[in-house]
DNA sequence: GCGTTTCGTTCGGGTGGGCCGAACGAACGT
DNA sequence: ACGTTCGTTCGGCCCACCCGAACGAAACGC
């Protein structure tokens, strides 16, 4: 009664289906029995039994009659991340780059193709955007992603650049020749630019966090809207504070 | 063949597992297919495809010949704690706070009878302890879990509280009647000490963050070693400090 | 106050798939 | 070149996962 037929062979359908519960609650913020079988396809016994082991092991906890995502996650979110040296390494430095620029900063490391944020900084003009710790984006809308790509294995940034280039704004590079001169670009200067590639109003300016040998380990950025990110200081200033910050972060994770 | 018999009726058996081999990586931070199987009592094959499973859908990577956490954990760890209002009330309050005092500072809530660390701030001083964002601790050996214990309700302490108390340090207090005397004082003046109770050689001083309807969001504390915490000004003013920061922090909770 | 709806939960029964053991292939290290 | 140990694949058995139906409780409207 599936509707799906991508199952790969030797894989766990109680598993999907745990997951595919919790990521439920995730999205909904909390969920009943009834709203995730329906949701999801499956019987109303059988979400119940799945919340139930998830409640025994801790995972999800009963918030009146429904559930939210349990706390445990938070410790295993935590040890995927501290497995990073980059993350380590950056904690104290890019506090003091959000000081000095005013803007949000956030370090990025690539998983699975995708850029996913595992530290984010707020600046004092707090602006509220849709990033959290975690979020994914894709690496060629995002100076982060940019300074990645330009820095990392051929071999490595053509499997992630395999499929179609999703388009974000109006000044999004989708074109993969196009992208692929931006990259050289950045590879030769040494940082990147975003400029409204995908959020209108927002601008960025990202840099590659290397290991002494050369091997790319993420990437951080510091972002602001267009009102404030101009002039000398977008084009000069701010890249020179961002590649330096890159630098010291970079001996920093090399040495831990 | 298992060992266990501990399945409570209409439970996920391949859940359970599934998230047991997450645990086993989480505590070796990267494991292999055979070492899993072999301590958790399972087939290889079968270890195999759960990993199968959880790369599929993103819960695990790849690194070489091992499995490692995946980011997405991440993901789900931010949400279960952006649930909690007392996460984002607390965040600037208890850098200044942090700073103020230069000792570590941890913002705690309670979930299935334990405490859990959903934000720290590192001191100037940083002082390594085992303490980590999503850490749990036994209540009654905290600031943090005492002040809880005293403010929130008498049903659910009793639940908290209805088993052994465990010990951690000699100055632990594990009678009940000490603790519930312990948590009166705690209660009549704001805020709780803690003296060497979980860690000689460590105290701290914790107080509850309280909804203005008086029910208890969680609580907060700083930390440091015996050397530092001393005299006038661990027994006044920090509690000062802290009782103030928490009354702010009760606040901001409210009116969000 | 009573019908109505919708919630979460419990209960069997059928069968699909999870689990295992054995075999295979690759990568080391001696 | 050998032995060991890794990850992976392949069949098959039988258990447990999944479902549908029934139950109990709580919240609604008339």
């Amino acid at each position: 009664m599936n509707t799906d037929g991508n199952n790969a062979a030797g894989t766990i359908g109680a598993t999907k289906t745990s997951f595919g519960i919790v990521e439920h609650i995730r999205d909904h913020d909390a969920s009943g029995v009834s709203e995730i079988a329906n949701d999801l396809g499956i019987s109303k016994s059988t979400a119940h039994n799945h919340l139930k082991t998830l409640a025994e092991l801790g995972y999800v906890v009963r918030q009146g009659d429904e559930y939210a995502l349990g706390l445990k996650f938070l410790d295993l979110g935590d040890h995927a991340r501290t497995r990073h040296a980059l993350y380590h390494a950056s904690i104290g430095e890019m506090d003091d780059l959000v000081e000095a620029v005013g803007e949000r900063g956030q370090v990025m490391v690539e998983e699975n193709g995708r850029g996913v944020y595992i530290y984010q900084v707020k600046s004092e003009q707090g602006l509220q955007t849709d990033s959290h710790i975690g979020t994914t984006v894709d690496l060629h809308t995002t100076s982060v992603g940019k300074s990645y790509l330009a820095f990392c294995d051929e071999e490595r940034r053509n499997e992630i650049l395999d499929g179609e280039l999703t388009r974000l704004t109006t000044k999004t590079i989708d074109d993969r020749d196009a992208l692929e001169a931006e990259l050289a670009t950045i590879r030769e200067r040494g940082y990147a630019f975003n400029d409204e590639e995908r959020i209108t109003g927002m601008r960025a300016v990202g840099a590659p966090i290397l290991s002494d040998d050369e091997t790319i380990l993420g990437s951080i950025s510091v972002s602001g809207p267009t009102t404030r990110m101009k002039g000398e200081w977008y084009h000069t200033e701010v890249p020179e504070m961002v590649t330096q910050a890159a630098r010291v972060i970079g001996i920093r994770a090399t040495y831990s």
